[in-house]
DNA sequence: TCTAGGATGAGGCGCACCGT
DNA sequence: ACGGTGCGCCTCATCCTAGA
């Protein structure tokens, strides 16, 4: 049963607040600046300068909270190297409610205090998920569709039949041309030892094995890790070649500040 | 009345600079 | 090599005005 107030509440939120709202949903954790950049870009015929989309923001997001859409945690979050450190919103509980009754989910989601490493690993998520967008808006790419967690997860059956689940921080299909990429991609903040992420490649290797991605697909997604500067990215490369039964061309490692170029396609990309 | 932008200022943080 | 300080940049906050 819902509260008769949630309608109304409905019918008095703009579509953009919605998409505020969905995106939200989606991926869990969004900074004041991911919120401005996905919502309030700056243009001619929308915001004409940064502050005045700033502002904007924060008349949307403060509504919202008044309204109890949505919610901001305390303490920083890593990435910015100055400045303030900025809000970090997710939905609240009315929110939560109200998205459950628009899109039919049973489930509630639990919201507990996320730990630090949680939110800067969703921050370096979220920083991509907002960058497709804006190059999808600057035309750089025809088409972007995301799935977060937990929508891009993929259950498989592992070794002995025991049910396994592949847990990609992202999946993106990116159109360009008369390309379309398919990947499966993870953020790394050189917070995991060497070994974990072969480890993590074996089961990508796994899964492919399996077929179901590519009876899907017609082919098995590349997978992109994204880390966090060139020696990380040496490191990683060296450490997928120690394992000599991980197929080559499937992984494509790349540091954060390549991801504009990459994506735009001078590097190229399989699928 | 509602939404948007201009102006302005408080506060926080990183960084360069300085003296020790 | 340090630790302190000031500056610049950024976010956040508020008041006011303009236009649909």
């Amino acid at each position: 049963m819902m509260p008769p107030t949630t309608d109304a509440l409905i019918a008095k939120l703009s579509p953009r607040d919605l998409a505020i709202l969905d995106d939200l949903q989606q991926f869990r954790l969004l900074s004041t600046r991911h919120i401005q950049r996905l919502h309030f870009p700056i243009a001619p015929d929308t915001h004409r300068t940064a502050a005045g989309a700033t502002k904007a923001t924060w008349r949307v997001l403060t509504r919202l909270e008044r309204d109890g859409l949505i919610s901001h945690l305390q303490g920083r979050i890593g990435g910015v190297r100055q400045g303030s450190q900025g809000y970090v919103w997710q939905l609240g509980s009315t929110g939560e409610r109200l998205q459950r009754q628009r899109h039919g989910y049973k489930t509630r989601r639990r919201y507990t205090a996320p730990s630090q490493p949680f939110m800067e690993h969703r921050a370096a998520v979220n920083d991509l998920v907002v960058r497709l967008r804006e190059l999808q808006r600057e035309g750089d790419i025809e088409r972007v569709e995301v799935e977060a967690e937990p929508q891009c997860w993929r259950t498989y059956t592992g070794p002995h039949g025991v049910p396994q689940t592949l847990k990609p921080d992202l999946y993106a299909v990116i159109t360009r041309g008369e390309y379309e990429n398919h990947w499966f991609i993870e953020v790394d903040l050189a917070s995991e030892h060497l070994p974990q992420i072969v480890r993590k490649a074996g089961v990508y290797r796994a899964h492919a094995a399996t077929g179901l991605e590519q009876r899907r697909l017609g082919i098995y997604p590349a997978v992109l890790w994204i880390t966090t500067d060139p020696p990380r990215v040496a490191a990683m490369r060296a450490a997928l070649r120690t394992d000599p039964g991980l197929p080559k061309g499937m992984f494509t490692v790349i540091a954060a500040s390549e991801v504009d170029a990459f994506l735009r396609g001078s590097e190229g990309g399989a699928g």
